[in-house]
DNA sequence: CAGAATCCGTGTAGATACTG
DNA sequence: CAGTATCTACACGGATTCTG
């Protein structure tokens, strides 16, 4: 039983010893982010996953998954067949977290030009060696 | 087909050359995540950055900021008194990513329960091994 | 106080090869 | 196809020390 939207959450990802930051540090990452953006549009097999997350590796994305599904995000359906066939589906719980993980993308894309451009001041300014 | 957004972003963090994964891969982070939610309160000297997110190191919180400040997120006031008083505030960019952040972190605590009850299940089943 | 510098252990990523 | 098994490598996190 899920506790309504009402209730005060007991935890806090700010002390340490909080059981939620387990889960902030295995959701907070980039590939997280992506596998989850994608299964969002409904099952992937692990190779369209592989060839949707650009440039992930197998075994990131085998470890990656397997992760997100002990964490049930992310459900894994193998059907026996020859070839095998594996699909990946976000589970009602990993559906909840599409939301906040696409916004972080969408974050990341919309201001990218931003950023650069900070970057490039940044690196062009001495650095802070003696005081300003 | 793309959202009716005011503006189509030109980016997409799925493709591995894509700029925007440096950034993702940046804000994608337990610490930078904390911290963001922290400094939206207001701004925060070090030490007190540090109380507020428990178990940080002083060098991990260094480098996060100074990262987060060379991507334009975050900004840094140094002033030049004895004692040393530096204060760190969320730059306007920064704290447009405040709200996706926060709600990672919500998440994380909202659904922490179920989370850590799916990673009992999943220990509880016996290997894949053999063919289910 | 606010850090820089250093050392070090470990996790995570990546490449490659192999299997059912 | 969908992985697993290995090995390597480096970035990251963490503890400690030193300094203006």
């Amino acid at each position: 039983m899920s506790p309504p939207t009402t209730s005060t959450p007991a935890w806090n990802v700010l002390v340490a010893t909080c059981p939620s930051r387990t889960s902030l540090a295995e959701i907070a990452n980039k590939w997280t982010a992506m596998i989850v953006v994608v299964l969002s549009e409904g099952p992937h097999r692990f190779t369209q996953l592989r060839d949707a997350v650009d440039g992930i590796s197998g075994k990131v994305l085998s470890d990656t998954l397997k992760r997100l599904e002990r964490d049930g995000i992310v459900s894994r359906a193998a059907y026996d067949e020859m070839p095998p066939r594996v699909e990946y589906s976000l589970t009602p719980l990993g559906q909840s977290l599409h939301e906040p993980l696409r916004s972080l993308s969408r974050w990341a894309e919309a201001h990218i030009e931003q950023v650069l451009e900070h970057r490039d001041a940044y690196d062009a300014r001495p650095p802070r060696t003696t005081l300003g």
